[in-house]
Order: structure tokens, then sequence, then C-alpha cells
DNA sequence: GTCTATAATCGGATAGAC
DNA sequence: GTCTATCCGATTATAGAC
């Protein structure tokens, strides 16, 4: 009975090399987009017959569609590390830092996510249009409580939240070049602490108001 | 004579439609990556048959190459906007200005070094090496001795640096993105005049040293 | 569930008439 | 210089034996 179970997911087996086709995914998408990715690239390195991928993900656009719902499902998580709190310094460091461990541990999905926004978006656009506005919507009120009690500097919070956004991600969408830019070598642990620790004081220096 | 050149330099008629097929192809490989875009649809949105384009640039790599060549020369003249002036609020001002200029003037020239850093930059990866990090390099010397004299705040300057390349890119490359969160409209001239102010100021502010 | 073989289509590039 | 017709390798996906 267990040895050919109707049900896929019953199996171990199936996890393990599903997850080795999803990480290979990923990778691939990440560096070459969705439309210069191939399955068999996929498949090479993910160390499984093309046919193989085929009967776990039945199309690449399935699979792509896979790979994109976890990176949503996680931005969404990490999303709500800013919270509303009364002290504008503590929770915007709590959140760059957020972003930037994020940037870190998860590189290949902020290069998907790059990779997505750069051909239009057509896979996650809903996101965007919705819940993603909400959220920023929501957080510009909490920006502008900020500002009205004088905690802050007058800014608009939308492009405030896009260099945040951008200096975060550069970190992973162009490791490449920081790489290239140091002498070869990716960040160290300690050289990323550093620029770490410098986004998180340039931003808040940037709109912190000065007592 | 004239009506059949053997050196096709000498057409008036060759210019345009190389333009046209050059800047066909910028549009192609910004939104899908050099293995994304193919030579049938950037024929498409030339106009031109696909035999014609491969009559101008022989093969893809050839008119890849030629794109990349123009972006690098426009980096190139966009790089001496940040003269060692006395005045570091003045200098780092004009660049970050220039900076969100270019992203504005030509998004697709962004969306095309974004692409080619995310795939590994196979293409320009001596550039990043050679002229990008001497340019580094001598622009470090120049914080060092701003931050020497007590004009700005003790920072490395290579993440400063990445802050603001990430910042200004952003408005080109997130293009899709910032569109959806602007209820579908792109930035509008009198928008993106408030962004390219604030992003300007916010780093500047982040940076100077409180007098 | 797995995987070799293959169908069907796409894509880069060229031949050769005009 | 231009462009239709076409070659041929690459790519997505499936058939069908195991």
């Amino acid at each position: 009975m267990t040895s050919h179970p109707s049900r896929p997911s019953r199996s171990a087996g199936r996890e393990v090399k599903e997850k080795s086709i999803f990480d290979a995914a990923r990778s691939v998408f990440a560096e070459l987009g969705f439309r210069g990715a191939t399955t068999a690239e996929i498949a090479r390195r993910a160390g499984v017959p093309k046919a193989n991928l085929h009967y776990y993900f039945p199309t690449k656009e399935a699979l792509y569609r896979a790979v994109t719902e976890q990176i949503l499902t996680a931005w969404l998580s990490a999303a709500s590390s800013f919270d509303e709190q009364d002290d504008p310094a503590q929770a915007l460091a709590a959140y760059v830092g957020a972003k930037m461990d994020m940037a870190r541990a998860d590189p290949l999905g902020s290069r998907i996510w790059a990779s997505e926004i750069l051909r239009g978006a057509p896979v996650i656009r809903d996101f965007l249009e919705t819940t993603l506005a909400e959220w920023l919507s929501s957080r510009e009120k909490i920006i502008r409580r900020w500002m009205d009690r004088g905690q802050i500097r007058p800014v608009e919070p939308r492009y405030f939240f896009y260099m945040i956004w951008a200096t975060t991600q550069h970190y992973a969408d162009f490791e490449t070049q920081i790489t290239a830019l140091n002498r070869g070598k990716p960040l160290s642990d300690e050289q990323f602490a550093v620029a770490r620790a410098q986004v998180i004081d340039t931003v808040l220096r940037g709109i912190l108001a000065p007592i």
C-alpha cells in the first residue's frame, strides 16, 4: 500500500525531489528571468531528468508561479516587522534591519522579484496593486502621524519607502556588482554587518528631526 | 555609384534602420534580458523583417554588445559629474541629481544594466572590475578627505555610494512597481521632481555633519 | 514514480531571389 | 540592401516502457 501511494503528498521522497527542483528553479529564474530560464537547465541543476520535473510541475509557468507564491508569502511575513510603535527610530531601524537581513538570507527571492518587475510584473501585478498598495497606504498614515507629532522631518512617505526598498534590495540584486567591487570576494559577514548598520544609520539620520 | 554603396555607412537610410533596430533591442533586452529576448520580437518592434536585423547586426550577441557599449559610454560621461569640489553638499547634490536625471531620461539603459548584473555580468564584468572599480576608489578618497576635514560624518564610502546608486536607479528599474503604487499612472514630472529633491535631501542629511 | 525517446514548436541564423 | 523561404539546433512538453 505505502510503496505506491496514489497521493504523492504521502511520499517523503517526493518532498525532497520537489524541493530540489524548486530550489534549482529559484536560482535559474533569478539569473535569467522567466523567459530566459529553461526547464532543461533547471532539471540539470536539480539533478533530475527533465521529464521528472514535468511530473512534479506540469508546466514552466506553474513552477514559476509556485516560486513567486513563496516569495510573496515571505514578503508578507517580513512586512509585519514594521509595527506601529511609538518610537519612529526604533520602528524604522527594525524594519530596515529586517529588510537587510532578508536580502542577505534570501538574495534569490529578491532577484526573482526584480526580474518579474523588469518584465512588467505580469504575474504579481495584482499583488502590487492590492496587497502591496494597501500596505504602503497604511504605513504612510503612520509616517504622517509621526510627522504631525514632529518626531520626523516632513517627507513624502512613498519616496522614503522606495529608498529603503531600493537600498536594502540592492545588496541582493546587485551582489555580482558589489562582489566585483570587493576584489572579487562576496561581502563577508563582518562587511555586511557594517553595511547593514550604516544603511540603518543613514536612513534614520536622513529622516529624524534634529533634536 | 551612390545607389548601391559598398560601404553601408554611406547610406543615410542605413542609420535610420539601424537605429530603429537598436532602439527596439534596448526595449526588449530591458524587459527580458539577453536570454529571454528574441530577435523575432526585436525585429517586430523595429518594424523590419528578421533577416534585415541580421544584415545590420550579424548575431544577437553583437546587437547586445552594441547596446551595452552605449550604456557604458553614457555612464562614463555621467560619472564625471562628480567633480572634486570643495563643498561636499554641492558635489553630492549634483551627482545624485544627475543620477536621478539619468534614471528618468534613460530608464531602459538602467534596466539593461540591472539585467546584465542579475545574470552575473558576463559581458560587462571587465568594466566593473577595472573602470568602475577605479572610479569608485578615486571617489572614495575624496569622501575620506571630506571626512578628515569634518565636513561629513564618518561613513564607509562604498556603502554610501551603493545607497545612491540603488535609490536613483530604483526609479528606472522598478518603474513598473512605482507605477502600480501610483494608481497605475507613471510618476508625473511634478511627482518625479518631488522624489528627486527628497532623495537629494535625504542623502545629504544622512551624511552631512550637523553644524 | 521514473525516465528514455520523441513529438511539436520556437528561435537564431542563412540562402538566394529580387 | 531587402526580404521570403528555410535550415537546424534548442526548448517545452508528452508518450509510453519500466
